[in-house]
DNA sequence: TCCAAAAAGAACCTTGAAGTCCATAATTGG
DNA sequence: CCAATTATGGACTTCAAGGTTCTTTTTGGA
């Protein structure tokens, strides 16, 4: 009882205990990304992770905490990747990067799998409610990510005074599932590419001197 | 055996047969696209259906195969009623009144549960390849309304040679598909909108002549 | 009206996944 | 180095979901 609580946080487990910790919840992650939350069995994580069942119940008290910190943790790292390439961002050039290495990203895999955050969302969002508004706001944050480059652009003279950011990077973020979406049912990065050309011709509409 | 194979197709089903048949696959549809498939029971479909356990048995050999019959209905409902809006469109005022339905459509239950076809797509695409191809099948069948009307716009002139309608219908599905995702997850239909009329806009600049 | 075939209803079985518990091994502090 | 605490392994229990089978009811044609 008392150490349910205490091992939520992972403030007074020693070295091991984390390390386990880590595990399970790494392997939690890759097989619900790959196989789908629903599919995926604690017995299974409990073998990917090299652990035992008692293990997973000492760290999680039931498969929904789990399934809590598989979302934390996609979406920290989901962020992080994308904040690489648009903490920066203040020009077309920069956007064009980020697409690039999306593109490639997703073509390394043949579309497969769609997007860590996106097919949770997809999965979950009608199921828990709670789970659904931390998703919700880890896409505003995201979409933030893009808004704020967009705005950047805006002020340094990149943009119109026109463009709308916000309006521009919920497009954007729309374009970006969308075309997660599509290439993985089609197994093909291509309509990803497709899509995200679209998403920055629209914004290449606002550039403040024709052309790119 | 022979029972198997012959109640497949409804071939030689009494009215009444059929009738069960049809009630229980409308509400496996329904529930599946609510809730999900992994989420939704068997006993969960006979109740809504008002029928038994061995009627399930008798009118589909396993869950899987009313999966697929479920995934049918779903597309051929969907691809009905964008054509209802696409099978004449040759214009950009065509497309926005396409837009308008939908984006209707959505907010009717305020962006909840996705796209129909899309959220099918995300749980199983991963999961079984048969399933997964078949919707490819349907989204192009779906995405090809769309080019057409877009081919048609162009030969009458609304749009300029130099537009591609392929490339322009693959970037409009991937706005409906992100549409609905980040609608569903931010439970507003507000995104469904900015994102076709992103597409919209990407198509507009290829409008033969300036503006609207 | 009666009979054969089809459909419906409900009890039953099997499997697999979640969750529980306890004995043993490892670790850490005094 | 010993005791107390923490981590581990694996067996066990429970439960729900899928699937099966049998009996009863309904239907439709001779």
């Amino acid at each position: 009882m008392a150490d349910q609580a205490r091992d939520k946080n992972d403030a007074r487990l020693t070295e091991r205990g984390r390390a386990t910790r880590n595990r399970i919840l790494r392997a939690a992650t890759d097989m619900m990304y790959v196989r789908g939350v629903a599919a995926t069995t604690l017995d299974d994580v409990r073998t990917a992770s090299g652990t035992s069942k008692s293990q997973l119940y000492r760290h999680y008290p039931d498969k929904d905490a789990l399934m809590r910190d598989v979302v934390a943790l996609q979406a920290s790292e989901v962020l992080e990747w994308h904040q690489q390439y648009l903490t920066r961002l203040k020009s077309l050039r920069g956007l064009e990067r980020w697409r690039d290495a999306l593109v490639e990203r997703v073509a390394l895999r043949e579309g497969a799998y769609g997007c860590p955050l996106g097919s949770l969302a997809s999965e979950l969002a009608d199921q828990d409610e709670g789970i659904r508004k931390t998703l919700a706001q880890h896409f505003e944050e995201w979409e933030g990510l893009l808004r704020a480059g967009l705005e950047r652009a805006r002020d340094s003279g990149a943009l119109r005074p026109d463009a709308d950011p916000a309006a521009l990077a919920t497009g954007m973020m729309a374009a970006v599932q969308g075309g997660y979406l599509l290439a993985q049912t089609a197994r093909d990065p291509g309509p990803m590419k497709i899509s995200l050309d679209m998403a920055i011709d629209h914004i290449r509409a606002y550039a403040a001197d024709e052309g790119s």
